[in-house]
Order: C-alpha cells, then structure tokens, then sequence
DNA sequence: CATCATACTGTAAACGTTTACGGGGAACGG
DNA sequence: CCGTTCCCCGTAAACGTTTACAGTATGATG
C-alpha cells in the first residue's frame, strides 16, 4: 500500500486505452468519441484515480500553490491577513503554503525552499532581508511585500501609517491639551510600527513641540504592561498620553495601570492601532486606529494572481488608507464616538491610493 | 526568464561530469573524488543551483510536506495550535500547507486535493466527514485528527473537556450556590463545545439539579454578545450563570452585559474556555478552563512525523488534561485566585492519558 | 602477466504527467 | 476506386530528479 494511488498507465490498461487518451478525459480537452469516453471515466471512477499533483506540476511548471511569509500567527493582525490571503486563494482553487520564521535565524533556507514550490511568494514586513528578496525575484518568481516600505521592483501593498498616526496624535494635542505623549512598541525590523513612530515624531513637530527621543520598547504582546509599565515608572511623572504600537499592547498596559491604581483616561491617555474585536470591549473602550487587515491579505493575494497569470499589472504600490477610531481611551466622553469615528463599514477600495508603473520601465 | 534555476544538466555541462555526479555530491552522498567535487561545486555555486521540489518528490515519493485543515484561522486557539504544528513542522524542516475550510461547501474537493501534496495530514475537529477521512486513510495517507472524538483506525489528539467542565459547574453550584445556570455556545459540528454541552447536562445530573433543556446558540466570536443577550432577555428571569463554550463569547458577553446595565458577576457569574491572553486583562478577570492549545499542535505535528517516518507508533488516541482557573468573573473575591487556581505554568506532559493500540489490530 | 579488489563515474530507467506529432479509419466527393 | 478531410487515438519525448547497474582505471596481489 504505496502512498499513491492508481496511474495513467493503470485506467489506461483497466480501460483498454492509452495512457494519452485517459489524460485527456480526465482534463475534459481534446475530443474523444463518446463511448471511449466512458470506458475511461468507468475505469476513473473504479480505481478512483486522482493525477497526481507532482507529475502535472513538473510537465505544466505550476505549482497550483501560493505561498505567505509571516513572522508568526500570534495575534489577529497576522491571523487576519493570513486567513484573507488563505480566502483568495482558495477562491482560485489553489493550495497555500505558510512559513512562519518566528524567531528562527535559518528562516532564508526555508524561504528559498519555498521558491519552487510555489508559484508565487507574499512576504509579510520585515521577514525577510532585501538582498534574499532580490535573489527570489531574480529566479523569475512573482512576489508581493506586505506591510513593508516598497523595495525598488518589487510589487507592494501596505497601509498609509502616517496620516492617521498624525491624526491621532493631533487629536490627543489638540483636542486633548497633552503635552507630553510617549509613544510604546516595537520598532525593530517592524515596518509598521516604524512608520508609526517616525509619523509620531513628525506630528510633535508639526504641532511646535519636542518629541521623545525614543520610543518604550516592548513585544507587541498583551503581557507586555508590566515591561511599559517599568519604563513609566522610571521617568519623573507619568506622560500626559500613552501611544501604543498596537491594540493588544494597549490593552495589556490599560490592565497593569488599572491595577497599579492609575486610572485611565482620567490620569492618562492610552490608544492603540488595529481595531481589533476585543478593542471595544475592553474596561476602556480603546481609541485606536482600524487598518483594513482583510483587504491587504485579499489585495496581496490577487496581486499575486494576476502576476502570475501573465495579466503583468501595473501596480507597484497599493496603498490601503486607515481610520481614526475614536472610543474613551484618548479621554472623550462615550457619547462622542460617533462624532468622531469616520464611519464603521470597511472602507471604500476606491479610494485606496496607488502608485503605477513608470511607462520607461524596463520590463520587456 | 523561466521560473526555473539551473537544472542538473546544466550543472553537469558546466563542471564536465555526468548529472549523476551532480546529484551526488549535491546530495552529499556516496563517494566521489576530491578534484571532482570541488569542480561540481564551483558549478553548482556559479548557477547557483537547487534541486527540483518536484524532482525530487516524483522520485522519492516524498514531499518533505505537512498539511493541517482547519475551519479557519479566527480566535487565539485556532491560530495557536496552527502556530505550534507549523513550528515542529519546521523544525522536521518540512513545509506546512494549509487549507481553511471556512463555509466553502467544496471543502472535499480541496482536501482530496491536499492528499498527495502533503506526506500526512492534520485535521482539526468538525471540518471534514468521517467518510471522507476514510477514504484518505484507505490512500495511505498518515492522518491525526485534532480535538474531535476518536474514529476508529485513525489516531487522534484531543483535549479532555468533561473533566474540567464538571469541575467548573460543580463551582458554581456548591461553591456560589447557583442553581439556575445556562450554557451559551455554538455546538453543531463542534466536538469540543459538544462535549462541553454534555459534561454540563452531565454535571446538572451528578448535582441533582435539572439541566436546561438547549444551550443558548450563537457564534464563538467576541460578537455574540447582542445574540445571547437577546435569548437571555426572552426568559422570565436571567440564570445565576452563564457557562460559555469560550473565552471571546464570554468576554462579548460580560461586555454586552455591562452596557445593559447588569454586572457581572453580582448579578451573573459569567465563565469561559481557553484562558486566552485577553482572559485576564478584561473588566472582570475570567473564570476559565485552560486547554494546552500549543501542546494540541506540537503533538499533532509529532504523531504525524512518526508515522510517516515509519515509527509506526502505538498511539492511538492522546488525551491531555485541562486545568480550571479561578478567577472573578464567577464571584470569587480577587484574592482568592491563587488559592483556587491549580497552577500557572504549563501542564505536565506526563499526566496526558494515552490510550494504546489493541495487539490484535489488523494491520500489517 | 593475469587477476582482482577498489574507487570513481557514467548510462539509463524510473517516478507520473502533458502534448506534439503522426497514423488509421471513415465519410465523402470526384 | 482514389484522394482528401476529419475525427479519434496512440507513440514517444519532455519535465528534473534518484539510483541500480555497469564500466573504467588504478593499484595490489598472485
């Protein structure tokens, strides 16, 4: 009992025909006379012959199979764009092959190993280095990055950081009267949260004042309060407003400063980023900011399908816009919400930004 | 440009030997001179070449492949035990496919698809039909089914659900005096929730109380809060608790709850399942069974390896324990967790219940 | 010098498909 | 009866590996 089942060469004899022939009804091209026809489907169903993957794949250089980097699934951020990538591909009937690097150094052998397996490559931000990546590109294999800072020739779909970022910090400024915000995450080798920093930093500027001169390091992890937590507490007195990377951190600090006694909004402000399902739920209802975690899986994916099937889009960039969520973490009053929140379905495709290919490229 | 390296033609061209030499010493195997290497391997580095996938799979009928079928990716527990068979996969340095199930009705034909893609196959509770599953198993195809009841002639990793659940309404009605409880979960098609369901009823009897006659149905998402709350609201008078089939429901339960007015738990104790990270961190801290998700995953990966590596082990069917924790949502005072809780880290592989093969077992 | 073991390498078949090409009939028009 | 056309089907090569087997050269041994 081989892990196979039956060949070309079985329903062919079983059926009296050769193996040419079943090939083809089993396909359903070329023409083939009726009654032939059902002696080899008889003969199909009889063994139940399935062709095997491997032998269509050598002869037809398709794989049939769609790959996706992540650094992990922990959190519904990844788990989101990984299920919508999944979705997608299922949709065009083709399998999906996850590599999660986690924490592994060795991640590039695995990565190469996916090269010919797939025949198409999306890479989550900050995976994988530049230098691998144009390796993979030069072996001809279609990829996407997502969440990452476009690298020159390589097709991309990220989310704009910047200006909501600005919004939010703005709003906690303005609106607000803070002064003296702190910014929490984990800003190595995460794009995402790099931008969000930088656009941070920017926003103190714009707004005449001075920014921190660095950012509280922390995984982006629920368990992570007690980590920031350490960090406030070592200043001279708690920030006026507390920028979290994302909304399970946020979370995670809402809890610690509830136990350690401080009480948020009233003594801080604390937001996050993600819109996640629990961020409304929470003892504070975070104000955060909803990035279209879907689109971007479903947007990597289709990217991918259209390279793949020759259609060579045009698309260099797409960029997918955020939306300020504004809840009672950042301090405003319950009933405000729907003033301030821009609106609660997803967001229109339209109005996603995207960046074309210059005409002089040089792609023949 | 094809999506295609060197082949080992080329590389046998460029260093002047024949393909078998290059499928040698690319291998590392059998001898071959030190002059002769050196020369393949400058060419293979010039190249740089890498062995067909598909080569090599057609004739090792080997895919070096685990394939893991889940109803998706949704919730900490499904994207934690995918994370933790996706980690000991690759450390068998193997590819992980994945294939969500997610409503599509046409799931048999992907899962019929994954069969020779895949050299073994994990398969989480309630996606596919037991007729289906034999019908891969009769492929040769090494199978483990995750979290749903045993099938006979197919090895199975699960968690025990009865023990905990009884111990947990035990709880609350010896301890906290309930008497009125109700069950809130989405039991069809789901072994787990099922089981859940029943050890409920089970403990009812045990306690000589009458058990409701229906659990409250609704989606394990943290979204259900309105759907219960509406089949809560259409009864004469709310129960004393709420056991739910897991932790997101009961923490949009408590939420919905709280926006109506009712407090948790002085006007009803509220339970969970799973203790994800969120669990403790919510208004009111959870009182939840924890289940060893990642060891769920790490065992499927393992029994699957062992199979296909012809270690043809005599596990038939794991069982790991459970663990109940204490917290507040149930009415016990915050400093009673460390009392009641059973312990904080990781369950003791040890105390898994296994149950072996009959000697008698007809397979050869 | 014949024989033989040893070390190395090449030839060819196999894995399971797809598909270019060509051949054999049948039908049909002349 | 011959030539042409069309439909149907089979042969064989190709995809990129691994590996059984055989072959060559070398040196040792009788």
């Amino acid at each position: 009992m081989t892990k196979q089942g039956a060949t070309l060469y079985e329903v062919a004899e079983h059926a009296g025909v050769s193996i040419a022939t079943v090939s083809r009804v089993a396909r359903g091209v070329d023409q083939v006379a009726p009654e032939t026809r059902r002696k080899v489907l008889d003969a199909i169903q009889e063994l139940n012959y399935r062709a095997s993957h491997l032998g269509r794949a050598l002869v037809n250089r398709r794989n049939d199979t769609l790959g996706i980097v992540t650094p992990g699934l922990s959190g519904p951020y990844f788990a989101d764009v990984v299920q919508s990538f999944a979705e997608e591909t299922l949709a065009a009937r083709m399998s999906l092959l996850l590599l999660g690097t986690h924490l592994l150094g060795e991640a590039d052998e695995q990565v190469l190993g996916l090269a010919d397996r797939g025949d198409g490559l999306a890479i989550m931000g900050g995976t994988i280095q530049p230098e691998l990546l144009h390796r993979l590109t030069s072996l001809g294999l279609p990829l996407v990055l997502v969440s990452q800072a476009r690298i020159e020739g390589i097709p991309t779909v990220r989310v704009d950081n910047i200006t909501k970022t600005k919004a939010l910090v703005h709003h906690l400024i303005a609106d607000h009267g803070h002064r003296d915000l702190a910014f929490a995450g984990w800003i190595h080798g995460n794009p995402d949260a790099t931008e969000r920093w930088q656009a941070f930093v920017e926003a103190h500027r714009e707004a005449g004042l001075e920014p921190p001169a660095e950012p509280l390091h922390a995984p982006f992890s629920t368990n992570s309060g007690a980590e920031i937590w350490a960090q406030l507490a070592a200043r001279d007195r708690l920030p006026d407003a507390l920028v979290c990377g994302n909304d399970e951190m946020a979370i995670g600090v809402i809890d610690t400063l509830k136990a350690r006694g401080v009480h948020v909004p009233e003594d801080i402000a604390v937001t996050g980023w993600d819109d996640i399902a629990m961020a409304r739920v929470v003892s504070s209802p975070l104000t955060t900011v909803r990035q279209p975690t879907r689109e971007l899986g479903r947007s990597a994916a289709r990217m991918l399908l259209d390279s793949i099937n020759g259609q060579s889009s045009t698309i260099d960039e797409l960029v997918l816009p955020c939306e300020l969520v504004i809840r009672e973490s950042c301090g405003c009053p319950a009933a405000a919400r729907d003033a301030y929140t821009e609106g609660h379905d997803g967001l229109p495709a339209a109005t996603a930004r995207t960046v074309h290919r210059k005409e002089t490229h040089d792609d023949e």
